[in-house]
DNA sequence: AGGGCTTTGTGAACGCGTGCACATGCGTGG
DNA sequence: CCACGCATGTGCACGCGTTCACAAAGCCCT
């Protein structure tokens, strides 16, 4: 056996589905529920099976054939793999409107992770309360990063401010960073990075609406003769 | 060559990469830079040339060997491609911190989307003014949807009432639905869903700073002897 | 006008993730 | 106490996405 810390690789793809089957186990127990199947996990998680029993062989052989999983026993083991046994303080850059509403995001401290601060550079924004928080100058990062032994950032300001947060968050010695701006940023090598981007999510929906739009009319139009050569529908 | 409305299909890892593409193009040609090659634009996007190069091949071949790309017509193609030659009337169910902040988005009305309306259950919010638009009641969704031929419904609510605002935009008549809130949502088939949850990105990142940290730990131990075994690190 | 330099477009190999199918092993009932 | 049934855990094959490496092709300079 690997010594417990060494712990075998998990696959980015199932670490990405994990924070999920948690979300959903959460539920479950909430519901009462203290055992089950890897083939309800993935009716609810809306994946298959067989990947919900391969993602769960990462952690440990933690179920039982013939029963399923016990779901207290599964939330405590993806817990502690997802490193949430402890609450992670967060740093917010960026106190406008989206900023605020992270801030105050239902599902954010109930779920281990708390506000550990929020900066912003517009000094009249600086002292007023955000959720329970107050807002410190953008000046004082690296303070509050050190004294709350913070190492995860988001960033939530306007995209032209985006690089200038991280590299501040960087400098501040936060080795994770959420990027909610719309533009991308670039960290040095050893820093984890996450986008979410609004617009890239809707344009990737658009895309597909058009698609969609696109077949519709082409179904109106085949009726219409001389198109020909067309060849099997996969 | 195939029909213009019939176009071969683009792997959906590269519908993702598009936008990103779109915006750091429009950056540059903002900046007045009128050609770029595949490797710059994988410089600027932090992917691999040849990614950039494959993927573009999927729009046509709108590059000039020696050349490289035209920035504005790229930009074109693009746009194009992702069905952003007209704009996308986006619905938000939800006039809460998170709708506001996301109705008020910058990079909203920007690139190719407008708010269409929002609508909410709590009567004391309808008739509000949210960036510009006014709150509707949740009960006059479908109307709103049909008025403006809304295919695009933003979900922002608490994550207890996510798959009611989903089911509602679906009965609505939306066909694709981007979901904040961070609870998973189900659709028939035919709708594509997008899931955008704070808390898993944040436990995502959680993750690889615990990994970290176990590193970190493990090199401070190293110096301790009678673990021995251990073979190549790989 | 032609050769060389540069960058695209893409064939082919590789690697990762997915899903099937089944052996393994645990609980249960007779 | 043993046999049966059921869900896990996993070897294997498949397919998609990524990356390399190079041929095709346009432009510039001599």
């Amino acid at each position: 056996m690997t010594s417990r810390s060494g712990r075998r690789r998990i696959p980015e793809a199932t670490v990405e589905r994990l924070p999920v089957y948690l979300r959903l186990l959460d539920e479950q127990f909430d519901a009462g529920v203290t055992r089950i199947s890897s083939e309800e996990i993935a009716e609810l998680a809306a994946v298959n099976a067989a990947k919900v029993r391969k993602d769960l062989s990462y952690l440990g052989s933690y179920g039982t054939r013939g029963v399923g999983y016990e779901v207290e026993f599964l939330l405590y083991q993806i817990k502690r793999e997802l490193g949430l046994m402890q609450e992670w303080p967060v740093v917010i850059v960026g106190a406008g409107n989206l900023g605020q509403a992270l801030a105050g995001y239902g599902g954010f401290m109930q779920r281990g992770f708390l506000v550990g601060g929020i900066v912003d550079v517009d000094s009249e924004k600086v002292g007023t309360d955000v959720g329970g928080v107050t807002v410190s100058h953008v000046d004082e990062l690296a303070g509050l990063v050190a004294a709350n032994d913070i190492s995860i950032g988001v960033v939530a300001t306007p995209g032209s401010a985006a690089q200038a947060a991280a590299d501040a968050l960087v400098a501040a010695g936060v080795s994770s960073i959420l990027n909610f701006a719309p533009h991308g940023i670039t960290a040095p090598h050893g820093i984890t990075v996450r986008e979410v981007d609004l617009s890239v999510e809707l344009q990737i929906l658009s895309y597909h609406e058009q698609r969609r739009a696109n077949a519709r009319r082409a179904a109106t139009l085949r009726a219409v003769p001389g198109a020909g050569r067309g060849g099997q529908v996969s």
